[in-house]
RNA sequence: GGGCGGUUAGCUCAGUUGGUAGAGCGCGUCAUUGACGUUGAUGAGGUCAGAGGUUCGAAUCCUCUACCGCCCACCA
C-alpha cells in the first residue's frame, strides 16, 4: 500500500497535479483516444460545448454548477466507450464588456469612449478580456472540467468571425435580414439599441396626469412626449364616443398653442382603462407606433437620441426630459389643462440589464431578422419540414421540438418556450456598440454592398454599428466545429448531444440557437436541452455583491477541493430548481471525499497483489454483495441517462458511505482476521472488486479523489481512471 | 392581465406508472485509540399547506382556496 494513505485526503496537494496528467495524456481530446486504442474510430459519438462564460469578469457559483453537470455528463459518456467531444469556448458579452470597460476608463480618466475613439477603446478593450480570459480558463480547470482545449475557441476569432459574416450574408440574401425603421429599444446612456430579452422591468411610483386634450380627458405618466400628439384615439365599439368618426378633425388648445387632431378609431384602446380615450406618440411607443402604422398616420420624434427634447418642444427645446416634465405640468396647469393628478401611479419602467439606463423608445433605422417570413428550407432534416418546403424561423423554432426532436429538460419548460416563439417579434439585431462583429455592409452614395468581404475598390464606407451578441452565439454549436467550411468535426459531431444551461437564458441563446441551426443547416443544434436553475445562497437570496453573500468557487476550492465542491452542487437538486447553496453543505462532501479513501486505504492494506489474479471461488455471501453492487451500479447508470444526476449522485453516497463502509467493511473485520482461507480469499477478492467499481461509479462525480486513489491500485484495467470502461450491469 | 413552479421531519430537499412516508445536515443517548482526530450504533421529530372529489387505497390523479417564488405582456 502507498504511504500516502496514512494521511487523510488532501485535495490542495492532489488536484492540481491530477488535472494535469489528465491534460497530458491528451485523452479530453476525442482524436487522441481513438489513436490510443480508447474507443474505436466508428465509435458512437457524443458532443457537448460548454456555453461560453463572458469574458466581463470571473466564473460564480452559477458557473461552477454548471460545469460540474457538463463534465459529469462528459466523464460518464467517455467512460462508456463513445467518442466524447467537450467544446471550451469564451463569449465577448458585446454591451456587457464594452460598458464595464467604458466604465472604469471614465472612473480613472474621466473621458468617455467619444474622447479617445474606437481604435483605442478596441485596444483596451482587448486587454481587459486577455487577462479575464486568462483567469476564466484557469477556474474552468480548476473544477476539473474535461475540455478538449485543443478546441477552444472564442466568439471574436477569425473562425467565428468568419462563420458570423457567412451567416449574415446568407440570411440577408435569404431576405430574413432587412434593413428597416422600427421602433427599437434605445439606451440614451450607452447610446444603442437593446433587444426586447436585454431589458428589464423595474416597478416605479410615478405621478399619473388626467389632461383636458379638447372634448377629451386623456391620461399619461409621460407628460413631457406629448408635444406631438394630434391624433386621439377610442374604441371603435365605445359608445360613450360614437358621435366622433374615424377621420373627424377637431381644433383644440394644447401645450404650445392650438392645434388640429384626428380621430382615430382603433381596438388596441382599452375601453376600461381611465377615460378610454388616449392620445399616441408613434415614436416613443410601440403600442402608438403599431397603431400609426395600422392608419398611416405621420409620426413625428420628440426626443432626440440624448435624451433632450427637440424643436417640436418649442420654449423646452434642447432641455433634457428628466427636468422637462415639471416645468411642462407647470405650463399645462397655467393653461388649466391639468383635470387631475394621481400621485401613487405604480407601472414598470424598462431598464436596460446590461448597462441599467431607462430605456426610450425610439424609430431608428436598424437591421432586423424577420422571424415569419417564408423562406425555402433546401436540404431539411428537420421532422415535419420536407427538404425544399416553404417554412419560417417561427414555424421551424416551433417544430423541432413539437415534434420531440428537441427534448427540454424539464418538460415544464417547452410551454415557456412556445409561449415566447408565439409572442417574438422581428429581431433587432444590430447594435450602436463598437465592441463585436460588425456588420458587413458597406455603403457609397446610394449604392449599398453586402459580403462577406469588404468591397476591393475604395470609397466604401462600413456600416457603423456592430451585431447583437447572441447572434453569433446563434451559430456556437457549429461555428466552434468549422462550419462554414464543410469539416470532418461538423459531420461528426453536430448536432450535439446535449445543450445544458441555466433556464434563465433559453430564450436569449437556447432559442437563437434553434433558429440559426435550422437556417443554416436545416438541422437542429443539439437532440435534448437540460436546464439548471440558479444558485442562491442558504436563505435563498440571489447571491449579489451588494448584499455580500457571494460564496466563490475558488475560495471553496481551496478550502474544501473541487471534488466536494462538485457534489454540492448536484446532490439534493432536481433539473430545474434552484439550488440553496451553503458552506456546510460543501464542508460535508469534504468529508465524503476522505471517507473513500480511507475505505481505499483498509482495502489495499488488507490484500496482497497476488490474492487478485484470478477470480477465486466465491462464498454465497459475497456473490450477494456483488449482486448488490450491481443493482447500484444499474440503477445509478438509469439515473444519469435521464440526466437524473442528483438521485445518481446521492444512491452513489448512500452505497459507499453506508452499505460499503458501515456494513460490508464492519463485517469483513471478522472474516479477514478469521481462520477460513477459502472465506477470506472470496472476500478479498469481492473487496477490491467493490472497490474498483465504486471509483469508476464516483469518478465522473469527484474526478480527483478517484483518479489519485486509482492511480495507488495494484491492479486496473487501465492507467487513468478517467478513460476506463463503467462497470457493465445486466440491464 | 396571461402563464409556470413551489408548499413533505428544526433546516435543505427526494419520493420514478396511486399500495401503511425517505435522505443529508442539525438534535438526544450510548460506544469508540477505531480503516476514517472527518467514526459507529440507536433514538426523537411529519394529520405530506387547506377543503372537496375519484378510488378498496391518494404526498402522488381531478376541482377549488390560501400563501411564497419566477417568467411573459403594447393598459396610454
Amino acid at each position: 500500500m502507498d504511504d500516502k494513505f496514512l494521511k487523510p485526503y488532501d485535495p490542495q496537494a492532489t488536484e492540481d497535479k491530477i488535472y494535469q496528467k489528465w491534460e497530458d495524456s491528451g485523452f479530453f481530446n476525442p482524436d487522441k483516444c481513438v489513436e490510443a486504442g480508447i474507443c474505436s474510430a466508428d465509435a458512437e459519438t457524443f458532443s457537448i460545448v460548454l456555453p461560453p462564460p463572458n469574458v466581463t469578469g470571473t466564473l460564480h457559483m452559477g458557473h461552477a454548477a454548471m460545469l460540474a453537470i457538463e463534465d459529469i455528463i462528459v466523464r460518464f459518456n467517455r467512460m462508456r466507450g463513445k467518442k466524447t467531444l467537450w467544446i471550451p469556448g469564451t463569449d465577448s458579452a458585446a454591451i456587457a464588456t464594452q460598458s464595464k470597460v467604458e466604465s472604469e476608463i471614465y472612473k480613472k480618466e474621466k473621458k468617455t469612449r467619444y474622447d479617445i475613439g474606437r481604435e483605442e477603446l478596441m485596444k483596451r478593450i482587448n486587454v481587459f478580456t486577455e487577462d479575464s480570459k486568462s483567469i476564466i480558463l484557469n477556474q474552468l480547470r480548476k473544477m476539473g472540467s474535461s475540455l478538449d482545449w485543443s478546441r477552444y475557441a472564442y466568439t471574436l476569432d477569425e473562425k467565428r468571425y468568419h462563420a458570423v459574416m457567412t451567416a449574415f450574408v446568407r440570411m440577408y440574401e435569404a431576405g430574413l435580414i432587412y434593413r428597416g425603421a422600427r421602433i427599437v429599444n434605445w439606451d440614451p446612456a450607452l447610446q444603442t439599441t437593446v433587444s426586447d430579452d436585454e431589458m428589464v422591468r423595474k416597478e416605479t411610483k410615478d405621478k399619473f396626469y388626467y389632461l383636458k386634450y379638447g372634448p377629451f380627458i386623456i391620461g399619461t405618466a409621460r407628460p413631457e412626449t406629448k408635444f406631438g400628439d394630434k391624433y386621439v384615439v377610442m374604441h371603435p365599439d365605445d359608445k360613450r364616443y360614437s358621435k366622433y368618426k374615424h377621420g373627424d378633425k377637431i381644433e383644440l388648445e394644447w401645450i404650445n398653442g392650438p392645434i388640429t387632431a384626428t380621430i382615430i378609431k382603433d381596438s388596441a384602446v382599452d375601453m376600461e382603462f381611465g377615460t378610454g380615450v388616449m392620445t399616441i406618440t408613434p415614436w416613443h411607443d410601440l403600442t402608438d407606433f403599431e397603431i400609426a402604422e395600422r392608419h398611416d398616420l405621420d409620426k413625428e420624434q420628440i426626443i432626440d437620441y440624448n435624451g433632450k427634447l427637440l424643436p417640436i418642444a418649442g420654449e423646452f427645446k434642447g432641455m433634457h426630459i428628466k427636468k422637462a416634465r415639471d416645468l411642462i405640468v407647470e405650463k399645462l396647469e397655467k393653461k388649466g389643462l391639468v383635470e387631475s393628478i394621481d400621485e401613487g401611479y405604480v407601472h414598470s419602467l424598462s431598464i436596460n440589464d446590461r448597462g441599467g439606463a431607462t430605456i426610450e423608445p425610439q424609430i431608428k433605422e436598424q437591421w432586423f431578422i424577420d422571424v415569419d417570413k417564408e423562406f425555402v428550407l433546401e436540404d431539411s432534416k428537420i421532422e415535419g419540414i420536407r427538404s425544399g418546403s416553404s417554412t419560417t424561423l417561427k414555424k421551424l423554432m416551433k417544430k423541432t421540438v413539437e415534434s420531440g426532436q428537441i427534448d427540454i429538460l424539464p418538460e415544464r419548460f417547452k410551454k415557456t418556450y412556445y409561449h415566447w416563439i408565439d409572442n417574438l417579434r422581428p429581431w433587432c439585431i444590430s447594435r450602436q456598440i463598437w465592441f463585436g462583429h460588425r456588420i458587413p455592409v458597406w455603403y457609397k452614395d446610394k449604392k449599398m454592398y453586402v459580403g462577406v468581404k469588404e468591397p476591393e475598390k475604395a470609397g466604401w464606407e462600413q456600416d457603423p454599428d456592430t451585431l447583437d451578441t447572441w447572434f453569433s452565439s446563434g451559430l456556437w454549436t457549429f461555428s466552434t466545429l468549422g462550419w462554414p467550411e464543410t469539416t470532418s468535426d461538423l459531420t461528426e459531431y453536430h448536432p450535439t448531444n446535449v445543450l445544458e444551461t441555466g433556464y434563465d437564458i433559453i430564450f436569449f441563446w437556447v432559442a437563437r440557437m434553434i433558429l440559426m441551426s435550422g437556417f443554416h443547416l436545416g438541422d437542429t443544434p443539439f437532440k435534448t436541452v437540460y436546464l439548471h436553475g440558479l444558485v442562491r445562497d442558504e436563505k435563498g437570496q440571489k447571491m449579489s455583491k451588494s448584499i455580500g453573500n457571494i460564496i466563490d468557487p475558488l475560495d471553496m476550492i481551496q478550502k474544501y477541493g473541487g471534488d466536494a465542491t462538485r457534489l454540492s452542487l448536484i446532490i439534493g437538486v432536481a433539473p430545474g430548481n434552484d439550488l440553496k447553496l451553503s458552506e456546510n453543505k460543501i464542508k460535508g462532501y469534504k468529508h465524503f471525499a476522505n471517507k473513500i479513501w480511507n475505505i481505499s486505504r483498509f482495502i489495499l492494506s488488507n490484500i496482497e497483489n497476488s490474492e487478485l489474479k484470478e477470480r477465486p471461488p466465491l462464498t454465497e455471501k459475497d456473490e450477494g454483495l456483488l449482486r448488490e453492487l450491481e443493482e447500484t451500479v444499474r440503477s445509478a447508470t438509469e439515473d444519469i441517462e435521464k440526466y437524473r444526476l442528483d438521485l445518481a449522485a446521492d444512491k452513489i453516497y448512500q452505497y459507499i458511505w453506508h452499505s460499503l463502509a458501515d456494513v460490508i467493511l464492519e463485517e469483513s473485520k471478522e472474516v479477514l482476521n478469521g481462520e477460513d482461507s477459502y472465506e477470506k480469499l472470496s472476500r478479498k477478492w469481492t473487496l477490491y472488486e467493490i472497490l474498483t467499481t465504486s471509483l469508476k461509479l464516483l469518478h465522473p462525480f469527484m474526478p480527483y479523489v478517484t483518479e489519485e486513489i486509482w492511480s495507488s491500485l495494484p491492479k486496473k484495467d487501465r492507467e487513468l481512471l478517467m478513460v476506463t470502461k463503467w462497470p457493465a450491469h445486466i440491464n
